[in-house]
DNA sequence: CGTTTCTTCCTTTTT
DNA sequence: GGAAGAAACG
């Protein structure tokens, strides 16, 4: 995404391209290599801003040269951006190394991917072999609410008298079991004690969730982790499954759950062979039961113990920044010693930058990123941070209003919306015709067919030998009777798929155009989504490969225009923190830096809570190459139910007391009411920690 | 039985 | 300020 300038770049092709690694970086490259026999276990430490990725690529790089196949190679990685970026990097230094002729294509990567997408393959393979569906279909976050939903209505748990938790908390809640492998009793003490009384009900409606899913040949995020696991756990396949692969290396290993190290352990179980990557200080990702463990507990899994290199020189940042970064970990609860250093000296202090409110924030960031473009920086080597998706409204806002392009990360409900969910449910629907999910939302968008007489379908493809045939000769009502006739017309196609991709999706979108229109007064701006769903199915070879892919990679990015901006042009980044993980630019503008915001309310239950929050401030810190500025609005408002909205005054983040803050520079650039005091809230003060706290007890 | 309108609830981060 | 559910309406 952003320029990144490592040593191995200056290089010239032909020449060696391991001579500009530091020392640890060697020991991490060179590890295990020509060494008789297989390659022991190995743990690289590698701080934000050392070269991690170039470090991991340089490895694999290296273990091909040595004879590796690579083939017999699994990269996961935490994104499919970073699998691309990884291949991408592996791919140069291969060609650095084998001199200019190029002839030596760089050997694609077939496996390298997320755990989940990975997983998705391997099961698609063994899937005969372990009783599972070929042709399953994979739901993502918003399908298996759904589900977990409708499961939830069936056992006529919506309707009781004290309210039972909502499908998106069940969900959760399950979730959590699985990934963090605990039991539903502990969960539910530990992470959603509110629910407690709950339990049994819980655990019948999980096995009844659990009983939906196979009965529609249907796999969540999670379970291509458990079946995965569950495979694995069988002696017979462990050595199989595992023998399949020489080396297998793993990126962001902070942030892995229990199951997927049981996962690695069970493919690998002396770990020859298996090299992790990752740094404790950027462990973010516990909300979705990512366990600090795995990486401090990882070198004594292993006897011998696994080797560790710790990777500490800093190539991104400055002295300043990175100092101001460091003395925001070094107040870290538990801190597992590791100094970044780098010999990027600079005057420029980080500033923190005190405004009125939020829209004062938006017009100062919006000033001083063109400010800095005049200086030189494009907009994309610029970057907003913020915690949660909806802090940068504002912002988007001045940002159009100024004509300033930008493109947003993270936060992203563009397959949420409703008409895309509803296209893509047709083409789910034609692909695994027994998916009642994608059914009972399709059915419906026919008129004269409400949940009733979806319903009633549903139980007769479900009872039907060939659900595709029983759905053609569903007889529906005669209020429907026309417009179910062009929908199954419409299916008919599909299943005969006769189109080819992608005309069968624009075949789809102009059944819906009618329905759309029908549907939603803003028909226009949902019809250009659509167009864009279309361009995106364009880059895809099948509906299969599409719908799969779709789920396990869901486009990241919305801008502000209809359509993506062209990658030659300059786009401002805004981004959520945990978006922005593992990219860097020249200047970072990090925004409400205030208590309330970061740590966020909604994450100051527990002490674990707040440590993930200050580690998530470290990470949005060490982003920033050059420039990094933390924005502190006064006040800023709060959206609440019921009261009209109001002003909040907030303070600077706890994480940033006055010995960090004196590692800033401290900018008032709008005057401030009352001459620079701070301002004492007339009246009582809110207490916002408090009531948002409370209304989980 | 299906559709429209009113009411209530909740609002982090993501594979 | 949007989605899901409930009640009212056709």
């Amino acid at each position: 995404m952003s320029t990144i300038t490592h040593p191995i770049r200056a290089v010239p092709a032909g020449t060696d391209p391991f001579a500009a690694l530091n020392e640890q970086q060697r020991a991490a490259v060179e590890h295990g290599i020509g060494v008789q026999g297989a390659c022991p276990p190995l743990l690289v430490i590698a701080g934000a801003g050392s070269g991690k990725t170039m470090t991991l690529a340089a490895r694999v790089a290296r273990l091909v040269l040595s004879g590796a196949d690579p083939q017999r190679l699994l990269l996961l990685t935490f994104s499919r951006r970073a699998a691309q970026e990884m291949e991408r990097r592996v791919g140069r230094v291969l060609q650095q190394a084998l001199g200019r002729g190029g002839e030596a294509r760089a050997p694609a990567l077939p496996w390298a991917g997320t755990f989940h997408s990975v997983g998705a393959r391997l099961l698609r393979h063994y899937a005969a072999r372990i009783g599972l569906a070929e042709d399953f279909t994979i739901h993502d976050r918003g399908d298996a609410e759904d589900l977990m939903g409708w499961v939830r209505e069936e056992l006529g748990y919506g309707r009781a008298k004290s309210r039972f938790p909502l499908k998106g908390t069940c969900l959760s809640i399950y979730s959590r079991v699985v990934n963090g492998q605990a039991s539903l009793t502990d969960v539910l003490q530990l992470q959603f004690p509110w629910c407690q009384q709950w339990e049994d009900e819980l655990k019948r409606l999980f096995g009844a969730y659990v009983q939906a899913k196979q009965q529609q040949h249907v796999l969540d995020y999670d379970d291509l982790l458990l079946y995965w696991a569950e495979m694995v756990s069988e002696p017979g396949l462990a050595l199989e499954v595992g023998g399949r692969f020489d080396h297998l290396l793993v990126d962001e290993y902070q942030d892995t759950n229990r199951l997927q190290a049981s996962i690695l352990r069970a493919m690998k179980p002396d770990g020859q062979g298996l090299t992790v990557v990752g740094d404790d200080a950027q462990s973010i990702y516990s909300f979705r039961a990512a366990e600090v463990r795995n990486i401090l507990d990882f070198p004594c899994q292993f006897s011998p113990q696994a080797e560790v290199v710790a990777l500490e020189r800093n190539y991104r940042s400055t002295q300043p920044i990175l100092d101001a970064s460091n003395a925001v970990m070094a107040l870290a609860r538990e801190r597992h010693a590791k100094q970044l250093w780098t010999d990027r000296r600079s005057s420029e202090k980080p500033a923190l930058v005190t405004v009125l409110d939020d829209a004062a924030q938006a017009r100062w960031v919006a000033d001083a990123v063109l400010q800095h473009r005049e200086a030189g920086l494009k907009l994309k080597s610029q970057a907003v941070l913020f915690r949660s998706s909806h802090h940068s409204a504002a912002l988007e806002l001045e940002l159009v209003r100024r004509n300033i392009p930008f493109v947003k990360f993270g936060g992203l409900k563009f397959l949420e919306a409703a008409h895309i969910k509803d296209v893509l449910s047709v083409l789910r629907w034609a692909e695994n015709p027994r998916s009642r999910l994608a059914g009972f939302r399709v059915a419906q968008l026919v008129p004269g067919i409400g949940p009733a007489t979806a319903r009633r379908l549903l139980d007769e493809l479900q009872a039907a030998e060939d659900p595709a045939a029983a759905l053609l000769n569903f007889e529906a009502p005669p209020a429907a009777h026309d417009d179910w006739r062009a929908f199954s017309a419409l299916y008919r196609e599909l299943r005969q798929a006769r189109l080819g991709w992608p005309d069968e999706l624009q075949r789809v979108q102009q059944w819906y155009q009618p329905h759309l229109e029908r549907l939603h007064d803003d028909a226009a701006v949902r019809a250009a989504d659509l167009a864009q769903l279309v361009r995106i199915a364009e880059g895809y070879r099948s509906r299969e490969q599409f719908l799969v892919e779709l789920t396990l990679d869901p486009p990241e990015a919305t801008s502000a225009e209809a359509g993506p901006p062209l990658l030659d042009e300059d786009y401002l980044v805004l981004s959520t923190i945990h978006s922005a993980k593992g990219q860097e630019w020249q200047a970072v503008y990090l925004l409400n830096a205030v208590d309330g915001c970061i740590p966020s309310d909604l994450a100051t239950g527990s002490s674990e809570q707040i440590e993930e929050e200050r580690r998530l401030l470290y990470v949005a810190m060490t982003r920033a190459r050059q420039h990094l500025q933390l924005i502190v609005p006064q006040r800023f408002y709060v959206h609440q139910q019921g009261v009209a909205d109001r002003h909040v005054y907030g303070s600077l983040t706890r994480f940033v007391p006055p010995q960090v803050a004196a590692l800033f520079e401290a900018r008032q650039p709008y005057a401030v009411q009352g001459g620079g005091e701070r301002p004492a809230p007339a009246g009582v003060p809110i207490d916002l920690t408090a009531r948002l706290r409370g209304r989980w007890s």
